[in-house]
RNA sequence: GGCGGGUUGCCCGAGCGGCCAAUGGGAGGGGACUGUAAAUCCCCCGGCUCUGCCUUCGAAGGUUCAAAUCCUUCACCCGCCA
Protein backbone atom coordinates (compact mmCIF):
# COMPACT_ATOMS: atom_id res chain seq x y z
CA UNK A 1 0.00 0.00 0.00
CA UNK A 2 2.75 2.48 0.91
CA UNK A 3 4.00 1.81 -2.58
CA UNK A 4 0.91 2.96 -4.09
CA UNK A 5 0.71 5.98 -1.95
CA UNK A 6 4.42 6.76 -2.93
CA UNK A 7 3.48 6.95 -6.66
CA UNK A 8 0.32 9.04 -6.35
CA UNK A 9 1.87 11.98 -6.94
CA UNK A 10 4.19 10.56 -9.60
CA UNK A 11 1.37 9.35 -11.47
CA UNK A 12 -0.28 12.54 -11.09
CA UNK A 13 2.11 14.91 -12.46
CA UNK A 14 3.10 12.39 -15.42
CA UNK A 15 -1.18 12.32 -16.15
CA UNK A 16 -0.51 15.80 -16.49
CA UNK A 17 -2.90 16.84 -12.88
CA UNK A 18 -1.23 18.83 -10.61
CA UNK A 19 -1.57 22.85 -11.19
CA UNK A 20 -0.65 24.02 -7.60
CA UNK A 21 0.44 22.59 -4.28
CA UNK A 22 0.88 23.98 -0.92
CA UNK A 23 4.38 22.50 0.07
CA UNK A 24 4.72 19.72 -1.84
CA UNK A 25 7.22 18.22 0.25
CA UNK A 26 5.30 17.90 3.29
CA UNK A 27 2.28 16.70 1.10
CA UNK A 28 4.24 13.87 0.25
CA UNK A 29 5.49 13.21 3.33
CA UNK A 30 1.92 13.24 4.93
CA UNK A 31 0.63 10.83 1.80
CA UNK A 32 2.98 8.12 3.12
CA UNK A 33 -0.17 7.38 5.52
CA UNK A 34 -4.08 7.35 4.82
CA UNK A 35 -5.09 10.88 5.21
CA UNK A 36 -8.79 12.03 4.67
CA UNK A 37 -9.70 14.75 1.62
CA UNK A 38 -12.26 16.52 0.09
CA UNK A 39 -13.91 18.19 -3.09
CA UNK A 40 -16.70 19.89 -3.26
CA UNK A 41 -19.39 19.99 -6.05
CA UNK A 42 -21.79 22.97 -6.30
CA UNK A 43 -25.32 22.24 -7.66
CA UNK A 44 -25.35 24.73 -10.38
CA UNK A 45 -27.48 21.93 -12.78
CA UNK A 46 -29.41 18.62 -12.14
CA UNK A 47 -26.53 16.62 -13.22
CA UNK A 48 -22.76 16.94 -13.05
CA UNK A 49 -20.86 17.39 -16.27
CA UNK A 50 -17.76 15.61 -18.11
CA UNK A 51 -15.67 18.87 -16.89
CA UNK A 52 -16.22 17.57 -13.26
CA UNK A 53 -15.21 14.44 -13.86
CA UNK A 54 -11.17 15.80 -13.78
CA UNK A 55 -11.03 16.10 -10.07
CA UNK A 56 -13.75 14.17 -9.59
CA UNK A 57 -11.44 11.10 -10.87
CA UNK A 58 -8.59 12.52 -9.24
CA UNK A 59 -10.32 11.59 -5.88
CA UNK A 60 -11.06 8.27 -6.30
CA UNK A 61 -7.31 7.96 -7.53
CA UNK A 62 -6.82 9.20 -3.94
CA UNK A 63 -9.08 6.43 -2.99
CA UNK A 64 -7.70 3.87 -4.95
CA UNK A 65 -3.99 4.41 -3.21
CA UNK A 66 -5.39 4.27 -0.10
CA UNK A 67 -6.85 7.49 1.02
CA UNK A 68 -10.27 8.52 2.64
CA UNK A 69 -12.01 10.57 -0.08
CA UNK A 70 -15.38 13.04 1.38
CA UNK A 71 -17.12 13.96 -1.75
CA UNK A 72 -18.64 17.04 -0.85
CA UNK A 73 -21.78 17.90 -2.45
CA UNK A 74 -22.71 21.99 -2.13
CA UNK A 75 -26.49 21.81 -0.58
CA UNK A 76 -25.22 25.43 1.06
CA UNK A 77 -22.74 27.16 -1.29
CA UNK A 78 -24.94 25.85 -4.28
CA UNK A 79 -27.08 28.55 -2.48
CA UNK A 80 -24.90 31.10 -2.88
CA UNK A 81 -22.67 30.97 -5.98
CA UNK A 82 -18.96 30.68 -6.28
CA UNK A 83 -17.94 33.91 -8.23
CA UNK A 84 -14.48 31.80 -9.21
CA UNK A 85 -14.26 31.56 -12.87
CA UNK A 86 -17.73 34.03 -13.77
CA UNK A 87 -17.76 37.48 -14.61
CA UNK A 88 -20.91 37.85 -14.03
CA UNK A 89 -23.02 37.38 -10.52
CA UNK A 90 -25.38 34.37 -11.11
CA UNK A 91 -28.77 34.23 -10.77
CA UNK A 92 -30.20 32.80 -7.44
CA UNK A 93 -31.34 29.52 -7.92
CA UNK A 94 -34.71 28.29 -5.43
CA UNK A 95 -34.08 26.53 -2.38
CA UNK A 96 -36.28 23.72 -3.62
CA UNK A 97 -34.33 23.46 -6.85
CA UNK A 98 -31.24 23.09 -5.64
CA UNK A 99 -32.38 20.50 -3.03
CA UNK A 100 -33.52 18.42 -6.31
CA UNK A 101 -30.39 18.73 -7.80
CA UNK A 102 -28.43 17.93 -4.56
CA UNK A 103 -30.09 14.67 -4.34
CA UNK A 104 -29.46 14.26 -8.40
CA UNK A 105 -25.72 14.99 -7.59
CA UNK A 106 -25.32 12.40 -4.53
CA UNK A 107 -26.82 9.78 -6.67
CA UNK A 108 -24.24 10.61 -9.77
CA UNK A 109 -21.14 10.82 -7.61
CA UNK A 110 -21.73 7.81 -5.61
CA UNK A 111 -21.24 5.64 -8.89
CA UNK A 112 -17.55 7.08 -8.89
CA UNK A 113 -16.03 6.34 -5.23
CA UNK A 114 -16.52 3.11 -2.98
CA UNK A 115 -18.39 3.12 0.12
CA UNK A 116 -18.00 -0.29 1.36
CA UNK A 117 -13.96 -0.33 1.65
CA UNK A 118 -13.22 -1.85 4.38
CA UNK A 119 -9.94 0.43 4.93
CA UNK A 120 -10.93 3.74 3.39
CA UNK A 121 -14.66 3.84 2.14
CA UNK A 122 -15.68 7.01 0.59
CA UNK A 123 -18.23 9.79 3.26
CA UNK A 124 -20.65 11.59 1.43
CA UNK A 125 -21.26 14.89 3.23
CA UNK A 126 -23.37 18.22 2.08
CA UNK A 127 -22.21 21.75 3.67
CA UNK A 128 -25.97 22.36 4.30
CA UNK A 129 -25.62 19.94 7.12
CA UNK A 130 -23.37 22.51 8.93
CA UNK A 131 -24.26 25.65 7.57
CA UNK A 132 -28.12 25.70 7.87
CA UNK A 133 -28.24 25.38 11.49
CA UNK A 134 -25.52 28.39 12.34
CA UNK A 135 -27.25 31.89 13.33
CA UNK A 136 -26.08 35.09 11.48
CA UNK A 137 -24.19 36.45 14.57
CA UNK A 138 -22.76 33.12 15.03
CA UNK A 139 -21.48 33.37 11.44
CA UNK A 140 -19.65 36.57 11.86
CA UNK A 141 -18.74 36.53 15.38
CA UNK A 142 -17.04 32.67 15.06
CA UNK A 143 -16.20 32.74 11.19
CA UNK A 144 -16.12 36.02 9.60
CA UNK A 145 -13.84 37.61 12.38
CA UNK A 146 -11.04 35.98 11.09
CA UNK A 147 -11.47 37.02 7.46
CA UNK A 148 -9.99 39.71 6.46
CA UNK A 149 -11.55 42.18 4.23
CA UNK A 150 -8.36 43.46 2.45
CA UNK A 151 -7.01 39.35 1.69
CA UNK A 152 -10.60 38.90 0.58
CA UNK A 153 -10.88 41.47 -1.86
CA UNK A 154 -7.38 40.75 -2.88
CA UNK A 155 -8.43 36.61 -4.60
CA UNK A 156 -8.25 36.37 -8.20
CA UNK A 157 -12.57 35.83 -7.98
CA UNK A 158 -13.26 38.76 -6.17
CA UNK A 159 -10.70 40.98 -8.02
CA UNK A 160 -11.40 40.35 -11.09
CA UNK A 161 -15.37 40.88 -10.54
CA UNK A 162 -14.67 44.29 -9.31
CA UNK A 163 -12.84 45.45 -12.22
CA UNK A 164 -15.98 44.39 -14.41
CA UNK A 165 -19.26 44.23 -13.53
CA UNK A 166 -19.09 44.13 -9.76
CA UNK A 167 -19.98 41.45 -7.30
CA UNK A 168 -22.64 40.92 -4.50
CA UNK A 169 -22.14 40.73 -0.95
CA UNK A 170 -23.75 37.07 -1.36
CA UNK A 171 -20.76 35.73 -4.15
CA UNK A 172 -18.49 37.72 -1.98
CA UNK A 173 -19.16 35.61 0.82
CA UNK A 174 -18.68 32.33 -0.86
CA UNK A 175 -14.93 31.86 -0.01
CA UNK A 176 -16.15 32.02 3.73
CA UNK A 177 -18.40 29.39 3.39
CA UNK A 178 -15.91 27.30 1.38
CA UNK A 179 -13.22 28.08 4.25
CA UNK A 180 -15.65 27.13 6.94
CA UNK A 181 -16.25 23.25 5.19
CA UNK A 182 -12.75 22.72 5.04
CA UNK A 183 -13.05 24.05 8.90
CA UNK A 184 -15.38 22.00 9.45
CA UNK A 185 -14.56 18.98 7.89
CA UNK A 186 -10.91 19.19 9.61
CA UNK A 187 -12.58 18.95 13.00
CA UNK A 188 -14.87 15.80 12.22
CA UNK A 189 -12.62 13.69 10.16
CA UNK A 190 -9.52 15.06 10.12
CA UNK A 191 -9.54 16.39 6.65
CA UNK A 192 -6.38 17.43 5.96
CA UNK A 193 -6.36 17.96 2.22
CA UNK A 194 -8.82 19.79 -0.42
CA UNK A 195 -8.43 19.61 -3.60
CA UNK A 196 -10.13 21.34 -6.89
CA UNK A 197 -9.61 22.84 -10.24
CA UNK A 198 -7.53 25.56 -10.23
CA UNK A 199 -9.74 28.63 -10.13
CA UNK A 200 -10.46 26.90 -6.68
CA UNK A 201 -7.16 27.83 -5.59
CA UNK A 202 -7.58 31.14 -3.59
CA UNK A 203 -10.89 29.16 -1.89
CA UNK A 204 -9.12 26.49 -1.04
CA UNK A 205 -5.87 28.57 0.65
CA UNK A 206 -8.66 30.34 2.48
CA UNK A 207 -9.75 27.77 4.58
CA UNK A 208 -6.03 26.75 4.63
CA UNK A 209 -6.42 29.91 6.82
CA UNK A 210 -9.43 29.84 8.80
CA UNK A 211 -7.93 25.96 9.97
CA UNK A 212 -4.41 27.71 11.22
CA UNK A 213 -6.15 30.90 13.09
CA UNK A 214 -8.70 28.33 14.72
CA UNK A 215 -7.38 25.57 15.23
CA UNK A 216 -3.31 26.16 14.94
CA UNK A 217 -3.70 23.20 12.54
CA UNK A 218 -2.12 22.43 9.37
CA UNK A 219 -3.60 20.96 6.10
CA UNK A 220 -3.15 21.20 2.33
CA UNK A 221 -4.25 22.08 -1.05
CA UNK A 222 -3.91 20.50 -4.15
CA UNK A 223 -5.17 21.51 -7.39
CA UNK A 224 -5.91 19.99 -11.16
CA UNK A 225 -5.23 22.34 -14.04
CA UNK A 226 -8.08 23.41 -16.36
CA UNK A 227 -8.42 20.87 -19.35
CA UNK A 228 -7.77 22.28 -22.55
CA UNK A 229 -8.60 20.73 -25.85
CA UNK A 230 -5.76 21.53 -28.58
CA UNK A 231 -7.85 23.59 -31.10
CA UNK A 232 -8.38 25.84 -28.24
CA UNK A 233 -11.91 25.38 -27.89
CA UNK A 234 -14.15 24.23 -24.42
CA UNK A 235 -13.48 20.99 -23.38
CA UNK A 236 -17.05 19.38 -22.82
CA UNK A 237 -19.36 21.36 -25.09
CA UNK A 238 -20.92 20.53 -28.14
CA UNK A 239 -23.29 22.13 -30.13
CA UNK A 240 -26.12 21.64 -27.66
CA UNK A 241 -24.33 22.38 -24.49
CA UNK A 242 -22.43 20.69 -21.72
CA UNK A 243 -22.43 16.98 -22.07
CA UNK A 244 -23.68 15.60 -18.82
CA UNK A 245 -23.88 12.47 -17.03
CA UNK A 246 -27.84 12.36 -17.17
CA UNK A 247 -28.71 10.20 -19.72
CA UNK A 248 -31.86 12.44 -20.10
CA UNK A 249 -29.35 15.38 -20.43
CA UNK A 250 -27.03 13.56 -22.81
CA UNK A 251 -27.90 10.54 -23.98
CA UNK A 252 -25.74 7.72 -23.82
CA UNK A 253 -25.37 7.68 -27.61
CA UNK A 254 -23.65 11.28 -27.67
CA UNK A 255 -22.11 10.49 -24.66
CA UNK A 256 -19.97 7.64 -26.41
CA UNK A 257 -19.63 9.83 -29.73
CA UNK A 258 -18.26 12.68 -28.11
CA UNK A 259 -15.10 11.14 -26.93
CA UNK A 260 -15.22 8.92 -29.87
CA UNK A 261 -15.01 12.35 -31.81
CA UNK A 262 -12.22 14.06 -29.76
CA UNK A 263 -9.57 15.17 -31.79
CA UNK A 264 -6.18 13.03 -32.10
CA UNK A 265 -3.83 15.70 -30.37
CA UNK A 266 -6.49 15.14 -27.21
CA UNK A 267 -6.86 11.56 -27.00
CA UNK A 268 -3.84 10.70 -25.35
CA UNK A 269 -3.94 13.18 -23.19
CA UNK A 270 -7.68 12.32 -22.67
CA UNK A 271 -6.90 9.25 -21.68
CA UNK A 272 -4.44 9.93 -18.90
CA UNK A 273 -7.12 11.85 -17.13
CA UNK A 274 -10.26 9.91 -17.63
CA UNK A 275 -9.01 6.66 -17.10
CA UNK A 276 -7.81 4.31 -14.53
CA UNK A 277 -5.90 2.26 -17.57
CA UNK A 278 -1.91 2.28 -15.91
CA UNK A 279 0.59 3.98 -17.62
CA UNK A 280 1.79 1.03 -19.70
CA UNK A 281 -1.72 0.67 -20.79
CA UNK A 282 -2.03 4.18 -22.13
CA UNK A 283 1.80 3.96 -23.67
CA UNK A 284 0.53 1.53 -25.53
CA UNK A 285 -2.23 2.73 -27.12
CA UNK A 286 -0.27 5.46 -27.60
CA UNK A 287 1.50 3.16 -30.00
CA UNK A 288 -1.10 1.86 -31.74
CA UNK A 289 -2.70 5.26 -32.09
CA UNK A 290 0.44 7.05 -33.79
CA UNK A 291 0.62 3.78 -35.91
CA UNK A 292 -2.58 3.82 -37.21
CA UNK A 293 -4.55 6.82 -36.29
CA UNK A 294 -7.32 6.12 -38.47
CA UNK A 295 -8.68 2.65 -37.00
CA UNK A 296 -8.71 5.25 -33.66
CA UNK A 297 -7.92 2.34 -30.92
CA UNK A 298 -6.86 4.90 -28.38
CA UNK A 299 -10.75 6.78 -29.05
CA UNK A 300 -12.59 3.28 -28.73
CA UNK A 301 -10.71 2.49 -25.38
CA UNK A 302 -11.60 6.14 -24.05
CA UNK A 303 -15.35 5.88 -25.01
CA UNK A 304 -15.89 2.60 -23.52
CA UNK A 305 -14.41 3.02 -20.43
CA UNK A 306 -15.91 6.34 -19.70
CA UNK A 307 -19.42 5.26 -21.36
CA UNK A 308 -19.10 1.84 -19.26
CA UNK A 309 -18.34 3.86 -15.77
CA UNK A 310 -20.84 6.32 -16.72
CA UNK A 311 -23.76 4.32 -17.98
CA UNK A 312 -22.87 0.20 -17.98
CA UNK A 313 -21.25 -2.02 -19.51
CA UNK A 314 -23.90 -2.92 -21.23
CA UNK A 315 -25.37 0.51 -22.64
CA UNK A 316 -21.61 1.46 -23.75
CA UNK A 317 -21.81 -2.28 -26.20
CA UNK A 318 -25.13 -1.71 -26.95
CA UNK A 319 -24.49 1.98 -28.39
CA UNK A 320 -21.20 0.72 -29.99
CA UNK A 321 -23.00 -1.21 -32.25
CA UNK A 322 -25.88 1.60 -32.72
CA UNK A 323 -22.83 3.36 -34.33
CA UNK A 324 -21.06 0.62 -36.41
CA UNK A 325 -24.73 0.57 -37.90
CA UNK A 326 -25.46 3.85 -38.28
CA UNK A 327 -22.23 4.80 -39.38
CA UNK A 328 -22.45 2.88 -42.60
CA UNK A 329 -20.01 0.14 -42.04
CA UNK A 330 -23.28 -2.40 -42.48
CA UNK A 331 -26.21 -2.32 -44.70
CA UNK A 332 -29.54 -0.62 -42.64
CA UNK A 333 -31.13 -3.18 -44.98
CA UNK A 334 -29.42 -5.92 -43.84
CA UNK A 335 -29.77 -5.26 -40.02
CA UNK A 336 -32.33 -7.52 -38.19
CA UNK A 337 -35.14 -6.33 -35.91
CA UNK A 338 -33.75 -6.62 -32.76
CA UNK A 339 -30.43 -5.13 -33.79
CA UNK A 340 -32.18 -2.15 -35.35
CA UNK A 341 -34.29 -1.40 -32.38
CA UNK A 342 -31.17 -1.26 -30.05
CA UNK A 343 -29.12 0.43 -32.43
CA UNK A 344 -32.08 3.15 -32.52
CA UNK A 345 -33.29 3.33 -28.99
CA UNK A 346 -30.45 5.94 -27.67
CA UNK A 347 -31.70 8.55 -30.97
CA UNK A 348 -34.21 11.22 -30.69
CA UNK A 349 -37.23 10.19 -32.33
CA UNK A 350 -40.76 10.86 -33.53
CA UNK A 351 -43.29 8.27 -34.19
CA UNK A 352 -45.95 8.61 -37.35
CA UNK A 353 -49.45 6.32 -37.09
CA UNK A 354 -49.40 3.58 -39.62
CA UNK A 355 -52.33 4.84 -41.90
CA UNK A 356 -51.86 8.44 -41.74
CA UNK A 357 -50.45 10.62 -43.94
CA UNK A 358 -46.64 10.54 -43.72
CA UNK A 359 -45.40 14.00 -43.19
CA UNK A 360 -42.68 15.76 -45.37
CA UNK A 361 -39.22 15.04 -45.53
CA UNK A 362 -39.05 19.01 -44.22
CA UNK A 363 -41.54 18.26 -41.24
CA UNK A 364 -39.87 14.65 -40.48
CA UNK A 365 -36.62 15.96 -39.96
CA UNK A 366 -37.85 19.16 -37.68
CA UNK A 367 -40.24 16.98 -35.70
CA UNK A 368 -37.54 14.50 -34.31
CA UNK A 369 -35.73 17.29 -33.21
CA UNK A 370 -32.06 17.06 -35.21
CA UNK A 371 -32.73 20.35 -36.32
CA UNK A 372 -34.39 23.73 -34.57
CA UNK A 373 -37.10 24.50 -36.93
CA UNK A 374 -38.37 23.25 -40.53
CA UNK A 375 -36.47 26.81 -41.95
CA UNK A 376 -33.49 24.69 -40.21
CA UNK A 377 -35.14 21.56 -41.92
CA UNK A 378 -34.91 23.21 -45.58
CA UNK A 379 -31.90 24.69 -45.42
CA UNK A 380 -30.10 21.76 -44.35
CA UNK A 381 -31.65 19.94 -47.32
CA UNK A 382 -31.32 22.64 -49.79
CA UNK A 383 -27.12 21.93 -48.15
CA UNK A 384 -27.73 18.48 -49.41
CA UNK A 385 -26.81 17.09 -45.91
CA UNK A 386 -30.27 15.28 -45.40
CA UNK A 387 -30.53 11.38 -45.38
CA UNK A 388 -32.82 8.19 -45.31
CA UNK A 389 -31.44 5.25 -44.73
CA UNK A 390 -27.63 6.61 -45.03
CA UNK A 391 -29.14 8.00 -49.01
CA UNK A 392 -29.17 11.65 -49.70
CA UNK A 393 -32.63 13.00 -50.10
CA UNK A 394 -32.50 16.40 -51.69
CA UNK A 395 -35.97 17.37 -52.57
CA UNK A 396 -38.02 19.18 -49.52
CA UNK A 397 -41.18 17.61 -50.10
CA UNK A 398 -40.61 14.73 -50.29
CA UNK A 399 -42.65 12.25 -48.60
CA UNK A 400 -41.61 9.02 -47.35
CA UNK A 401 -43.28 5.74 -48.24
CA UNK A 402 -43.53 2.35 -46.71
CA UNK A 403 -41.08 0.54 -47.78
CA UNK A 404 -38.73 3.36 -46.86
CA UNK A 405 -39.62 1.93 -43.48
CA UNK A 406 -36.73 -0.91 -42.51
CA UNK A 407 -38.34 -4.53 -40.89
CA UNK A 408 -41.65 -1.85 -41.96
CA UNK A 409 -40.85 -0.21 -38.58
CA UNK A 410 -38.40 2.38 -38.48
CA UNK A 411 -36.29 5.34 -40.73
CA UNK A 412 -32.77 6.28 -40.07
CA UNK A 413 -32.96 9.85 -40.29
CA UNK A 414 -29.36 11.58 -40.48
CA UNK A 415 -28.43 15.16 -40.83
CA UNK A 416 -24.91 15.84 -41.92
CA UNK A 417 -22.15 12.94 -40.80
CA UNK A 418 -23.16 12.25 -37.48
CA UNK A 419 -26.64 13.90 -36.51
CA UNK A 420 -29.11 10.82 -36.32
CA UNK A 421 -32.66 9.55 -35.58
CA UNK A 422 -35.10 7.56 -36.16
CA UNK A 423 -38.95 7.64 -37.34
CA UNK A 424 -40.94 5.21 -35.95
CA UNK A 425 -44.37 3.67 -37.45
CA UNK A 426 -46.72 2.76 -35.30
C1' G B 1 -31.89 60.15 -3.37
C1' G B 2 -28.82 63.22 -7.34
C1' C B 3 -25.76 63.31 -11.86
C1' G B 4 -23.53 60.68 -15.90
C1' G B 5 -22.88 56.10 -18.96
C1' G B 6 -25.19 51.68 -20.60
C1' U B 7 -29.14 47.50 -22.10
C1' U B 8 -28.80 45.07 -30.05
C1' G B 9 -29.60 38.21 -32.63
C1' C B 10 -25.96 31.96 -29.02
C1' C B 11 -21.53 35.40 -27.30
C1' C B 12 -18.70 39.92 -28.28
C1' G B 13 -19.95 44.13 -30.85
C1' A B 14 -21.35 48.03 -35.04
C1' G B 15 -25.67 50.81 -36.45
C1' C B 16 -28.03 56.25 -34.08
C1' G B 17 -35.01 58.26 -38.59
C1' G B 18 -36.06 55.14 -44.56
C1' C B 19 -31.15 51.49 -48.64
C1' C B 20 -32.06 47.01 -41.41
C1' A B 21 -33.74 40.58 -40.07
C1' A B 22 -29.90 44.68 -38.92
C1' U B 23 -21.93 45.49 -40.70
C1' G B 24 -17.91 42.63 -38.50
C1' G B 25 -15.70 38.79 -35.41
C1' G B 26 -16.30 34.31 -32.54
C1' A B 27 -19.13 30.04 -31.65
C1' G B 28 -22.40 26.79 -34.43
C1' G B 29 -24.35 24.09 -38.99
C1' G B 30 -23.95 21.85 -44.30
C1' G B 31 -20.79 20.44 -48.42
C1' A B 32 -15.83 19.03 -50.64
C1' C B 33 -11.30 16.44 -48.94
C1' U B 34 -10.65 12.50 -45.02
C1' G B 35 -10.58 8.38 -40.63
C1' U B 36 -17.61 9.68 -37.48
C1' A B 37 -10.06 13.27 -36.59
C1' A B 38 -7.32 17.91 -37.58
C1' A B 39 -6.08 21.58 -41.21
C1' U B 40 -7.95 23.80 -45.70
C1' C B 41 -11.62 25.62 -49.29
C1' C B 42 -16.93 26.83 -50.57
C1' C B 43 -21.76 27.85 -48.55
C1' C B 44 -25.36 28.77 -44.53
C1' C B 45 -26.68 30.72 -39.82
C1' G B 46 -34.74 34.70 -36.55
C1' G B 47 -39.48 32.19 -37.81
C1' C B 48 -43.34 30.69 -41.21
C1' U B 49 -48.46 28.43 -44.88
C1' C B 50 -41.06 31.03 -47.98
C1' U B 51 -40.22 34.92 -55.20
C1' G B 52 -43.91 36.81 -50.02
C1' C B 53 -45.32 37.41 -45.01
C1' C B 54 -44.57 37.62 -39.60
C1' U B 55 -41.77 38.64 -35.07
C1' U B 56 -37.13 40.78 -33.11
C1' C B 57 -32.68 45.57 -31.26
C1' G B 58 -34.32 45.84 -22.05
C1' A B 59 -40.27 46.83 -21.16
C1' A B 60 -44.59 49.80 -22.07
C1' G B 61 -46.53 53.99 -24.39
C1' G B 62 -45.93 58.16 -27.98
C1' U B 63 -44.12 61.35 -32.40
C1' U B 64 -43.72 60.16 -37.81
C1' C B 65 -46.00 58.20 -44.21
C1' A B 66 -41.67 55.46 -41.85
C1' A B 67 -38.14 54.06 -35.43
C1' A B 68 -32.98 49.56 -33.24
C1' U B 69 -32.34 54.81 -34.32
C1' C B 70 -36.42 60.74 -31.76
C1' C B 71 -39.69 61.70 -27.07
C1' U B 72 -41.98 59.93 -22.20
C1' U B 73 -42.33 56.55 -18.25
C1' C B 74 -40.58 52.06 -16.03
C1' A B 75 -36.94 48.04 -15.02
C1' C B 76 -32.04 46.38 -14.63
C1' C B 77 -26.51 47.12 -14.83
C1' C B 78 -22.02 50.34 -14.24
C1' G B 79 -19.50 54.77 -12.34
C1' C B 80 -19.26 59.22 -9.39
C1' C B 81 -21.68 62.03 -5.49
C1' A B 82 -25.07 61.98 -1.06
Amino acid sequence: MSNRMNNLLEDLKWRGLLAQTTDEKALAEALKKPITLYVGFDPTAPSIHVGNLVVLFVLRRFQLAGHNPLPLVGGATGLVGDPSGKNEERTLNTTDVVAQWVDRIKTQLSKFMDFESKTNPAVMVNNLDWTAPMSAIEFLRDIGKHFSVNQMLNKDSVSTRLEKDGISYTEFSYQVLQSMDYLELYRRYNCTLQIGGSDQWGNITAGLDLIRRVEAGSAHALTVPLLTKADGTKFGKTAGGSVWLDPEMTSPYAFFQYWLNSDDKDVINFLKVFSFKTRQEIEALEKTHSENPGAREAHRELARELTTLVHSADISARVEVAAKALFGQADLAELDEQTLASALAELPRTQVKNGDEIPTWVDLLAATGVVDSKSAARRIVKEGGAYLNNEKISGEDFRLEKSHFLCGKYAVLRKGKRDLAAVELI
